[in-house]
DNA sequence: TTCTTATATATGCAAATGCAATCATAGCAA
DNA sequence: TTGCTATGATTGCATTTGCATATATAAGAA
């Protein structure tokens, strides 16, 4: 097998696999009644981020659309994890805060998402294993980054 | 940092570098005027299984909930790469299949995706950081078949 | 200042997806 | 055979996403 087979090999692996085990740790995450994937991501993100982050910064580290992250916002918020702020230094701008019904909703979903991951997808690698894959992701996330 | 860090960084690294690398080859595809590659898959798997394949079957092998097949079977049938036939063996069951049409249509495709993934993707890789990512994402898919 | 262009967010509409049926046929047990 | 349950495919309806545009503000040029 040539380089550029191994590669696009890589590839295709990986697109089958993330779907594969996007749909068992959603599954697993609707069955326990735990909100989508994408609203633990978010709560994360603004935790480590301090609290609060601009729209388009929170878009970008999650690699999700902008207007896509306004309506995951407003649903959120929906539910009174986050709330939206005028960012001060910028009149155009608008600052995602999470709540404190926020980082508790955060803190309630992690045990099912940890036993998700950890069954579908952790348990499947070694330590070595997940090294690796880590290695090789960020190396193209590295170029895509730049792009 | 533990196995389980290790595991978990993983699986983080495989969402952002999947969102990432999906968002750059769909948007290459997009701008050459290309269909999605979800078509290209189709029609892939569909050359591959001998020209036909069941529905359930191809749902299965591309990670697609069945009822988005019959609906992304609608719409690559609408553009005449597929068509639809019944399942001899199985009254219950339909048959996709590839047209000329079809054929014509994933080597038009070929060049365009080939060099999407080759500049988003590959080239950020060596062939063994590649034959890594695969043995890895393997480990995973064969556990997640089973669960 | 005024004009032009760029950026940040939001929104209307179309397309795609998820969910919960529905319909037809298979397969198997009584 | 009849009846019951399981399977394959589809569809109506709600949710989510993508695309194109709109609105407000910023930043820089004339």
């Amino acid at each position: 097998m040539t380089d550029n087979e191994r590669q696009r090999l890589a590839w295709s692996q990986l697109l089958r696999t993330h779907a594969m085990a996007l749909r068992a740790i959603e599954g697993k995450l609707k069955a326990a009644g735990q909100p989508p994937l994408a609203w633990y991501d978010l709560l994360l993100e603004l935790e480590r981020g301090g609290g609060e982050m601009r729209i388009g910064d929170l878009a970008e580290r999650l690699v999700v659309e902008r207007y896509n992250m306004t309506r995951l916002l407003d649903r959120v918020a929906g539910e009174g994890l986050v709330e939206r702020r005028p960012d001060p230094t910028d009149r155009r701008g608008a600052l995602a805060v999470i709540t404190e019904a926020g980082r508790a909703k955060r803190a309630d979903m992690w045990p099912h998402y940890r036993a998700a991951i950890d069954s579908e997808f952790s348990d499947a690698l070694t330590g070595a294993d997940a090294a690796a894959l880590t290695a090789a992701l960020r190396k193209v996330k590295a170029r895509l980054a730049e792009g």
